[in-house]
DNA sequence: CCAAATGGTTTGCCTATCTAAGTAACATGA
DNA sequence: TCATGTTACTTAGATAGGCAAACCATTTGG
């Protein structure tokens, strides 16, 4: 087994986690992986147009209106013309999308927060640096990647 | 920022990076990330029962149904009942199966395995511990991940 | 003022996935 | 040996995510 198949190998495992992450999510929050994801984009200024939403997601602009649908059914965002431009939408979120924000379990990412926490401060900037060439390595270098990991938001406390 | 963010971004471009190449491959290759998957798990030992299957991706086996039903659509595997026990079901590597295997654009892994295979020994060494490190801290010691990323099998020339 | 361009939605269609309910074959204990 | 249970899979019926193409409405640039 080469040290390629090592690492991807360990590439696999951490993105397996975050797979079966977000179906724990969906199942215990009642949302799904993607309406989270699109849920949080809209909760980090408190709105977002569609376009920005699918170019943030990497999906197009019909998959927003659909998913927007479902957010809206359950009260957690609300549609609104701009007053600009009023060809452009603006998704708003809701009181009830905050507390859903705040309120969603992120288990996984606790578990890793903490554990993170409680390394040296060398070994953390020496895992960032090290996922950071990987995925450079990767080609990934022009992607605009919040601080999320598949879904969750990171809690402070 | 914390460092946590740091980390946090750094594996979402890691895991963006995989997904996009999924859709890719899906486009290139006329299979989707899941049926390539499947393919690849049969590929191995060239058949595979459905529940093997299915416990290899963590999905129920009437997804895999539907999925080989899929694949046997294409030509690429068949279905062929078990000697032994008359319950199972052998879904077999057809050679047009073996083909689409073997020249699966991978093109994001050659890329990642280039760029790999010029690191020197110590670097790669480290960018192994460090995955599997965090991979741990993710907490996914219990899967049975394959040298593969998403989807493509490794190419070695 | 009108012809693009832009921003969204609608329509129609895939794929992936699940649960629940079948069917067929094996296994076992009286 | 046969009724009962278990195992392996498929079928049926949902839901979700996703896309392309057609379609509106609005803005913008001549």
């Amino acid at each position: 087994m080469s040290r390629i198949d090592d690492s991807l190998i360990a590439l696999r495992r951490i993105m397996r986690a975050t797979e079966l992450y977000g179906k724990e999510l969906a199942q215990a929050a009642g949302l799904t992986a993607a309406q989270f994801r699109a849920l949080q984009i809209v909760g980090e200024k408190g709105w977002e147009t569609p376009t920005a939403i699918a170019s943030r997601m990497g999906v197009s602009q019909a998959t927003i209106t659909t998913l927007t649908d479902k957010l809206v059914k359950a009260g957690l965002v609300s549609r609104e013309r701009s007053e600009r431009d009023r060809r452009q939408t603006n998704v708003t979120l809701t009181e009830a999308g905050r507390a859903a924000l705040d309120s969603a379990p992120d288990a996984l990412q606790q578990v890793y927060a903490r554990r993170f926490e409680n390394l040296d401060d060398w070994e953390q900037a020496q895992i960032i640096a090290t996922l950071e060439r990987v995925a450079a390595m990767l080609d990934a270098g022009d992607i605009d990647a919040s601080p999320v990991l598949t879904t969750g938001d990171i809690k402070r406390h």
